[in-house]
RNA sequence: CGAGUAAAUUGAAUAGUCGCUGGUAUACUCUUGAAAAGGAGUUACGAGAGGAAAGUCCGGGCUCCACAGAGCAAUGAUGCUAGAUAACGUCUAGUGAGGGUAACCUUAAGGAAAGUGCAACAGAAAAUAACCGCCUCUCUAAUGAGGUAAGGGUGAAAAGGCGAGGUAAGAGCUCACCGCUGUUAUAGUGAUAUGACAGGCUGUGUAAACCCCAUCUGGAGCAACACCUUUAUUUAAGAAGAAAAUGUACCUGCUCGGUACCUUUAAUAAAUAUUGCGUGGCUUGAAAUAUAUAGUGAUAUAUAUUCUAGAUAAAUGACUAUUUUAAAAGACAGAACCCGGCUUACAGAUUUACUCAUAAA
RNA sequence: GGCCCGUUGGUCAAGCGGUUAAGACAUCGCCCUUUCACGGCGGAGACAUGGGUUCGAUUCCCGUACGGGUCA
């Protein structure tokens, strides 16, 4: 997990950005061995109930995703202010980071067969 | 059956797979260490958000502010009575006032005769009332000098109300009834209620305007505070010397009261600020549940049983199946030191007591 | 998490118990000019929200919503 403010101005500032339909996604490399995460929701979206849900939706999807991602990279997950918080489902979610993580070539394919 | 009032309860359940945060362990593995003991991981067992966790509007515990003390002032809060409570601006039971056909609901409800201020526009006049009108005297008349609050209209508010007597016209000037004020008797712990007697009753409203009276009130807040650790700055306990005051600084605005004060030296300590995926504070408590007793009730007492989240980028989720449902797991919503209340948000369901209306007997 | 402030036309703001709620910029119309700008005249447009006190509330009191500041 990322926790401190400086490790989120990084990846914000020098990481990639990708966008879904509902989630914005910055993505950097990473020297160390294992993916670091991030979460941000500010409190625009709705109250702390609703930004609770997000971030526990947000972390179960990558949890199933995990096993196909390559190694070494910090990703910081964010919600986008504009879309209303009805959106916020298992599979909606699933689908745009399906998507962003194939335009960002990290998917490791051949994982499992090794 | 319909409309409604009050009080209380509940806030989907079960199974399976994957995963999260603490706790416990003569468990297993690795590791630091002389040992005691500690750290990391695995496994097993058991636990894991609410009625409002929310707003931060009151009250307390707890911590610090010198040892947090006394008095006065100021500021602020409360304001019918009696009680409950650790305490409260909360709650209970009553009183008065207002609303509703009723069950029932609302109510910051002391003092305007201690003093000050304000009352726009309209109106003669907004608190020392004479504009029109009525009446008397002077006078041909106008005018002038007086008396008068019954009538007029204005306004949110107009000088106790209504009737009779009385009068030049009028007036509590007199009287009956009502209202008001005071005294007193009875009932009640009391607010107050009921009755009797007396006073003719000049003195509007506003205190959620200043103010007066009564009661209470030191300040800051777990990001408090204590400890460890990184870095920096400053100071001086002890020793020696100097100085000693109706002084200076701080504690609190003032008084009392309290603490400290200047110079030199070396080494250590302390203070302040700062660093940290730091440690404690952190959950056994005015605790919860059940029963009994006392009380109209809030609540209190006794007995028995139970241990029931403790995180720190912050843990309860996702998927599948079944049940309830006409169908869809759906409303409001996430602990952050802890309690007692208040306020606000809320889909659906259930229970108890009561009222009104309609119909029938 | 704690402690404090504020909310008046589209924007910046005065007012503070009383009569039509000042003013500036912006906006609309007309005039001026060959035209635009500047300038002149006129118009429209607001007291966050729900209760209470008062004859009367933007103002006083209470609640709610929204916005902002500060403390490691």
């Amino acid at each position: 997990m990322l926790k401190k403010n400086f490790e989120f101005r990084k990846v914000l500032s020098k990481g990639k950005y990708y966008s879904g339909d509902n989630i914005e996604v910055f993505i950097l490399k990473n020297n160390k061995s294992l993916n670091f995460i991030g979460l941000a929701i500010s409190t625009k979206t709705g109250k702390a109930y609703i930004r609770n849900k997000i971030k526990r939706l947000i972390r179960e999807n990558y949890k199933n995703l995990e096993k196909n991602l390559k190694d070494g990279y910090n990703i910081v997950f964010l919600w986008k202010k504009n879309k209303s918080t009805e959106n916020a489902k298992y599979s909606t979610i699933e689908k745009d980071m399906k998507k962003i993580f194939d335009k960002a070539n990290i998917i490791q394919e051949n994982k499992e067969k090794i």
